[in-house]
DNA sequence: CATTTAACATGAGCTAAGCTCAGATGATAG
DNA sequence: CTATCATCTGAGCTTAGCTCATGTTAAATG
């Protein structure tokens, strides 16, 4: 008997698997591509390993015993798992994975997904919605949409394009509080967002010295769109978010005053990292996408 | 370059998997007890396999490609999972895997376990607590708690125990209603369970010829009976499940009229199969338990 | 009851996957 | 420019994993 502490090949655990799942020996060579009499040995060597009969031998009758059973699913799980992540990878000159914040990928993204998968049918685009800046390394993220004023050094960054922020709610809210003039707004509800120094900011530029104080944060970009979509107040508008909010009506821009965003947009990717066709097509969608804005 | 759709060998994908936990191919070797070059190999050939570069080299730098570092991660939880699978096997001659239905599980067996559990520390004992009848073959099940008028054919059956069956509620409800009487059941609230026939014909074995209709099924007997503890009606309580409730007060028996139960209890194993010192141990447990009943 | 069939087991021995060794290569630090 | 550190690679070995041929067992068949 073998060292009874030793993990067991991995083989003798694929072998055994094929023959729990086939019942029967001859079965499971023939589709591992090996004769009857290699998987025999593989699985008494494991049994040897694991100190446990795994079948129960009647002659011509092979039947799981109950541990033999139960480790047998649980190898099928583990192994099905594997074998999708191979196939993935083997696959990934056709995956690419892109981060971006879960605001932009709601408001902005998701509404152009259909064109993208029309332009590239045969791309796996995958979308990694976070707050945090993801580790690329880590977390096999291929690129990634960054909302920053400068991006980090050790990206190669490209810009996609600025934008400008200003007050948007529903068409009703703005007849409803009539919002014709900025000083109206001291009676409106302001929805505050990720970024809150924005709405003093804005204020000023609308020659409102004394800006009303702003509420408490009511969470992310995209929630605060949704609440002024809703009608629940005025929020800050990054222009890329409400662009198709405005264009469909669901959102409208009461003042003519906007304000240069201090962030911009960037595509960002590890250094030196290796391109691919794939990634590639999807920098220059993007750019086509935030071109056809300007 | 090797065929690009055959499932590369699962050691490859273990190589790599640790050189990319280690961060390098000489720890990988060293955890592995190869050497540096024999994880290059494994390494360079499942890329060759797969199509895919999975590390950057860099001279003594290396890192994970995106794709890499995706399938990392998503083998190494394929693999924790295989390794714990086998660490399971391996202790199985300690393990015990006992199916019943959830009512004897919640209401019998559960107030049970530390007693089990002090009388047999070594022992991994684990419920499947369902209600279907498992198939113990493919489920890795040793034995079970059934019960039913007669045990199947095809399986070794030991009798547990009979039980009694008879009208319980909380103390509260049977005063509140007046249940002196099985008369006085007609006003009661009757909760249905598992065997809804029973009312009638506990009815009949109380004398009142014509009982009144039972309300529909409320769910099963678990649930039964803790809306009776909860004060919502009378259910036709299990001896064996209500034993413990009517000790600590939490059900009582308003009348003395009992219902022998058509079904028993069986302990109930697969016929021939190989039976270990533990199941033995669970076994004789069981019988102890039900032998303190009568 | 003998015979056939359909499995799995096993002894002997082969072979190639997987490994080692030793030296090459390339990046980085001082 | 040299030392160091880590990977790569050509050549060749070792053994896990296979095959073949034959033995064994149980159940179906005649």
């Amino acid at each position: 008997m073998r060292q009874t502490h030793a993990k067991p090949p991995l083989r003798s655990l694929q072998v055994f698997e094929a023959a729990a799942r086939c019942g029967g020996f001859t079965a499971a060579g023939e589709e591992l591509g090996i004769t009857q009499s290699g998987v025999s040995r593989q699985v008494s060597d494991l049994e040897a390993t694991l100190g446990v009969a795994l079948f129960l031998r009647n002659g011509a009758n092979l039947s799981l015993t109950p541990v033999g059973a139960r480790l047998a699913r649980q190898l099928a799980d583990a192994f099905s798992q594997t074998w999708s992540a191979v196939a993935d990878a083997r696959r990934s000159d056709q995956v690419v994975t892109l981060s971006m914040l879960p605001s932009v990928a709601a408001r902005w993204f998701a509404p152009r997904l259909g064109d993208f998968m029309r332009a590239h049918p045969d791309i796996d685009l995958r979308i990694t919605a976070s707050r945090h800046l993801v580790d690329f390394a880590s977390e096999g993220v291929d690129a990634a949409i960054r909302y920053s004023p400068e991006p980090s050094r050790d990206l190669e960054a490209v810009k996609l394009g600025t934008e400008t922020v200003m007050p948007v709610c529903s068409a009703n809210y703005a007849s409803e509080h009539a919002l014709h003039a900025p000083a109206d707004m001291y009676s409106a509800t302001l929805l505050c967002g990720d970024i809150p120094e924005d709405w003093p900011t804005w204020f000023k530029a609308a020659g409102c010295p004394h800006p009303p104080p702003t509420g408490p944060r009511l969470g992310d970009d995209g929630a605060i769109l949704q609440a002024a979509v809703d009608g629940q107040g005025v929020a800050l508008g990054r222009s890329l978010l409400v662009a198709d909010d405005i264009t469909t009506g669901r959102l409208v821009a009461p003042f003519t005053v906007s304000l240069d965003a201090s962030h911009l947009y960037w595509f960002v990717r590890p250094k030196g990292m290796a391109t691919t066709p794939a990634i590639n097509a999807v920098k220059n969608w993007l750019f086509g996408q935030f071109e056809k804005k300007s």
